[in-house]
Parts: C-alpha cells; structure tokens; sequence
DNA sequence: CCTTGACTTAGAGTGCACTCTAAATGGTAT
DNA sequence: ATACCATTTAGAGTGCACTCTAAGTCAAGG
C-alpha cells in the first residue's frame, strides 16, 4: 500500500495528473517515478513527500527553473547542503519582502474601504436628518 | 506643473510606458487621459493617485479584468459606491487568505531550513569528536 | 536641411505555468 | 468478443500580463 496511482497523487497533493506529468518532464524529481508493469506510474511515499515540499515552494512563487534547480542539488547528494540552505534562505527572504509589501498595500486598500464606509455612514446621517430622525 | 508626461509617470509609479499605454487601451483609467496639442499624453494629479491605487490592487493579485470592472463602477459614479465596496472587500478577504497560506507554507520552508542547519551542525560535532576537539 | 530622440499607434511576440488533445495501450466488466 | 476506462506519449494550445516592434509624427539642436 506505499505505491500510489496518479489518481491517489492527485487526491493527496491537488495537483492534477497533467501538472505531475509536466513537472516530471521539467526534471523536477529528484528519483525516476517507478513504473508498473503496463508502464503505469507508481509514486512512492518519498516522491508524495517530495511533491507536497515543492508545492509550498511553488505556492510561495519560487519559479520552477529554481525548484528543478534545488532538485539538482538534492539528486546530487549530500555535498550540496550548504548550497540548498543558501537556496531556501534567499527565497524565504523574498517571501518574507513579498509578505511585507502585501501588507503594506492592503493597509491602502483597507484605507480605500474604510473611506468607503464613512462616506456611507454621512449618507445615511444626512438622510435621517432630512426626517429629523436623529437626536 | 500639474501635468506630467508619461516619463514622469513612469518614475513616480515604477510602471513602464508600455504598461501605461496598456491600461489606457484595457480600459482601467477612469477619464481620458488628457493628450497635449503633439498628441503627447498628459497626466493629471488624478490619474496618478489612481495609477498608484491600481497598483495596489495588482500588486496584491487583482486581475487586470477586475480593475477594469472596479473602474467602471467608478465611471458610473455616486450610485456605485456599495458595489465598490464589496468587490474591494472580497479582493481584501483573499487577500488575507492568501497571507494566511503563504505564512503557513512558509513555516515548513523554515521547517526545512532548520533541519539543514541541524545536519550542518551534526557534521560539525562529528568532525571535532573525530579530532578529539569536543570537551 | 538633417538628424536625434521622445512620443504616437496597431498589432505581434514573449514567458510562464500549466492545460489539453490525439492516438495508442492494457486491464476490467458484460 | 466488445465496450469501457484509466493510463501513456509527444506535442499543441491557452490565458495572463505584459513587452516589444514598426512605421509614423513632431520639436529641438547642429
């Protein structure tokens, strides 16, 4: 029960079998996916767990040519440790910058909002005050 | 001094001219942009303080068919503001959605950054032990 | 007068990451 | 046997947001 169908992969990662057949192509594993008898893909527990890490790296933007990059690194085995930390770290750092600058462009647009709903709430005050609803 | 050429526009909000000329032709810009006698574009106060706004919504992930919806509205004018409103509060809640996950993926990118860093450490320990460097 | 350079337009091209198509294969259900 | 279904491949197509090109206009400088 540790070989998975492309159709488990797809259950358990959301990625569809067209993007696991494209990021296969795009060398982005780092073992050749084993094959059953009729030529059938069969995913192991490593490449579930490699494809779920490469999804928060590709949910967080890092572009594929880079992940088939840190891929790279990982088939090539132990040496290149300190070149694939040197790797997740300049891209938490952009993520860290890009998370920030997000942040600082939703405060405006909450300011945008919030302008909204004042000019709302003077509407509404000088609609009552036109019925001398208020007081 | 009021008026400034697409140069001075692309300085002061970081868009390309091409870009410029794109959102006019997509339809983001809520007046026409004013053309000088050489058929030059000039650019108003106005327009730049809703280049700038537009460009928080990109920036954040609204997509250009969104903005263009948004101008509209605002072209329609006072009558719109509820539906401005909502459709710049949808756009926050993904935002924060997408803050959300991005924080979350980012915690196992860290996750793994730490157990370089573990093993780089194991390495080093392993290394003096050998040498009788340790204690 | 001639060149240079900023601008204009319509429309073509680019890069990215998928996403889909077509034709073939092979195992299961009727 | 026959139909159905998931899968396979190479390669074409899509959608998005730019990004660039080509051909033209115009004002200023030498």
């Amino acid at each position: 029960m540790d070989e998975l169908t492309i159709q488990q992969v797809e259950a358990a990662t959301g990625l569809t079998g067209h993007t696991l057949r494209y990021y296969e192509k795009a060398e982005l594993m780092i073992t050749q996916v084993k094959r059953a008898d009729n030529g059938h893909r069969r995913y192991s527990q490593d490449d579930l767990y490699w494809l779920n890490f490469i999804t928060r790296l590709r949910e967080t933007g890092m572009a594929i040519a880079h992940i088939r990059r840190y891929a790279e690194l990982v088939r090539q085995g132990e040496g290149t440790t300190a070149q694939r930390l040197e790797l997740l770290e300049t891209h938490r750092q952009k993520v860290l910058d890009q998370l920030g600058k997000t942040q600082a462009h939703l405060v405006q647009i909450e300011n945008k909002i919030t302008h909204y709903k004042d000019m709302h709430r003077a509407d509404f005050a000088r609609a009552n005050a036109a019925v001398g609803a208020t007081a």
